[in-house]
DNA sequence: TGTACATCAGTGAACGCGCGTTCACTGATGTAC
DNA sequence: TGTACATCAGTGAACGCGCGTTCACTGATGTAC
């Protein structure tokens, strides 16, 4: 039978608390930066304990940009009547100052991008995934052009995909400047010509 | 009058090379995860000297950024006959397997991005002034559309330095695989869109 | 009803190691007289 | 020509600290008989 001191489910509880504190201080301070110390006395608990819920730091990195990915899938889901203001949404909201100044709930390939291709094997096949999701949702919703000239739905989604993570990177170096500012407001008039299906020439 | 054990310039020679080794350690390992042992060691000197030569590691830091930036200014500012050309060289060598597979000598902004907010106050300023001069640069060479219809050329130039950006860092998340050569190849076709004038509609 | 035992989430001290930085010192050279 | 001294790039040991990880232990609970 099962013996409990604690409340049934209460260890998972505890795992999932060690994963959102590593979420938001990974996003904030960094991986690297940020030690298993500064994780568990977040959630309250010693370093030691750490252990008993993952094999390493590296598998903690795993479900902290797992879990990212799917805390920001609200934002995205939002359903609109209409495909173009659907993006239009995701875009406005994504290359946003908000989400420049919001690091701790930011989308983890903003805030983690040049830490992840060092950070384990675990990491890439997951970006892999949430990339295809996120690219794909888009490429649903993008309109062909009328005599289906390049770039194509895919490229155009694929490449709005590496410009809003590129600008809100790249803002965030910038700080709270008007250059920082500039630089996600031109990415937002720029995407508009993705957005819009191509035209012959 | 100047004494010298060494030959003269010997200082200046060693502080060059502890840059150079910590422009390839940086981008390759990632600011926090190179310590100065390391940086020092690659040049062939012990750790307490780097001490006569810079302030701290975050003063360092400011070197490396802008003389990363600096090394890729020759292959930028190679002239074509053809503004579109030039622009298009630029977009196929930035946005390329070459560019993701050599972290070492990369732009930095690919490789450190996302820990440059937290490297120190100098970086800031340091990645503004080398933004508006590539964006400056691009914005030069791109046409206006026949009826000045938006995004603007400067708008489009900063989409641009965002999207390269973005592409290349994410490419390098996804390793060597077949998702991460398509969002290269897929940004440079989708960046098309973008060094065409805007047509109106 | 009472007692010996099993369970297990978490503790806390310790492991070896590397971090950024400081500082008294070295040793090869040149200058002064 | 010889000797005392100044210069200075670099050495190497030490500072306090935090890292990721291990492990014997604690203590509250439930089970067995």
């Amino acid at each position: 039978m099962t013996v409990m001191r604690y409340p049934a489910g209460h260890k998972e509880h505890s795992r999932e608390r060690i994963v959102d504190a590593a979420a938001r201080l990974f996003r904030t301070r960094g991986i690297t930066a940020t030690g298993i110390d500064a994780v568990m006395a977040d959630v309250g608990l010693t370093a030691g304990a750490f252990y008993a819920h993952f094999k390493s730091k590296q598998a903690l990195v795993g479900e902290v940009v797992r879990k990212s990915f799917v805390e920001g899938r609200p934002r995205v889901f939002s359903p609109e009547d209409d495909d173009r203001k659907w993006i239009q949404g995701v875009l406005r909201r994504y290359v946003s100052r908000a989400h420049r100044d919001e690091p701790e709930t930011a989308c983890p390939l903003t805030t983690l991008i040049s830490e992840l291709p060092r950070a384990g094997e675990a990491v890439q096949p997951i970006v892999a995934e949430e990339l295809e999701l996120y690219a794909g949702l888009l490429e649903e919703k993008l309109e062909d052009g009328a005599e289906r000239t390049a770039p194509t739905r895919r490229q155009r989604a694929l490449g709005l995909c590496a410009m809003m993570v590129g600008a809100v990177a790249l803002s965030r170096v910038l700080g709270k400047t008007k250059l920082s500012d500039e630089v996600l407001s031109a990415t937002r008039a720029a995407a508009a010509s993705l957005i819009e299906p191509p035209v012959a020439r």
